[in-house]
DNA sequence: TTAAACTTTCAAAAAATATTGAAAGTTTAT
DNA sequence: ATAAACTTTCAATATTTTTTGAAAGTTTAA
């Protein structure tokens, strides 16, 4: 395969991958192009690239930017802006984490915690959705901790885990 | 809070989550109204509850069943089908992580094995393609082995594995 | 201050996705 | 074999999400 098609066919793929992520087509493409450019790049690049609007590659790349994910770069005597990505996969798949379990989580908990707090004394259904909306919450909050003490140290901390499990 | 306030919060909030998993609202909605349902459950029953149109109840419940996540339960004497939910979660998880992964995952991992593998000489650029899809393969991989690991025994995988990382 | 070189915003348009509902299909009972 | 009781399918419709592009906003240089 040529460099061309790898590139086209890598910068496609990620983006289809987002999509099913709930992460929009255009934001994954963007991000993908970033992190396979060894320079950071200028919004009329990546419009370019990816045949995207201004209007579209302005407000995706905001989106990026607030994940924490691609970082501005103001080169020197340059007015316009330049944008390269996170590139360390560790700090990558932490900064993910981090703000998926801010934005749903959390508001998963807090909902958990509200509808599992009803008293429920009076029908066989009330009782099963106690139950079944605490033991919700009991997982998803095990869940959440366990995330957290993986991404602790942030350094390296996916080949650790995994020597953890293997011994 | 009432009970029926309770359930509409826990149905409506989880439909929300899936949206954002890519996942489709009425989906998650059946799942949450089969999780919380102490019987199974005719579609029916689901139309009526959910507000949603045959086609629709038939269509994403198919889907639920595709991902094992949802059993159909044939009663005595009734002709119509009824449905109940996988509610052990570690059950569930799995479940999911196991479809996820063949359905997101494998893909993802095959299409980088494809572009990391171009012969990269020429320009920087290039070179710089090459390290990072590898490095990215390298990660994905490592990430899918641990959560196979992780859920190698089902059995209270999420309890062990806190307690593993918490000594 | 002015104007050139940019970026952002947002209403309108386009595209993608989900939903409906009725016809077609299936199963079971008689 | 017929019909009643169901479920599935899918073309048409509705809804949601994304994208565009031009006007408004901002920054810098002269």
């Amino acid at each position: 395969m040529e460099f061309s098609q790898a590139k086209n066919k890598f910068i496609q793929s990620w983006g289809a991958l987002g999509s099913q992520w709930g992460i929009n087509k255009t934001m994954a493409q963007i991000h993908a192009f970033l992190m396979i450019s060894p320079e950071s790049v200028s919004m009329e690049e990546i419009m370019d690239e990816l045949k995207i609007s201004r209007g579209n590659a302005s407000m995706n790349l905001r989106s990026l930017i607030d994940w924490g994910i691609v970082y501005k770069d103001f080169k020197q005597g340059e007015r316009k802006e330049f944008f390269y990505a996170e590139k360390d996969l560790d700090e990558l798949a932490i900064k993910i984490s981090r703000e998926r379990t801010k934005r749903e989580i959390k508001p998963a908990l807090k909902v958990l915690k509200e509808v599992s707090a009803i008293d429920a004394n009076a029908t066989e259904k009330e009782k099963h959705f106690k139950t079944q909306t605490c033991a919700l919450y009991n997982f998803v909050s095990k869940a959440d901790n366990a995330i957290e003490k993986i991404t602790e140290y942030n350094d390296n901390w996916l080949s650790k885990l995994l020597k953890r499990l293997l011994t």
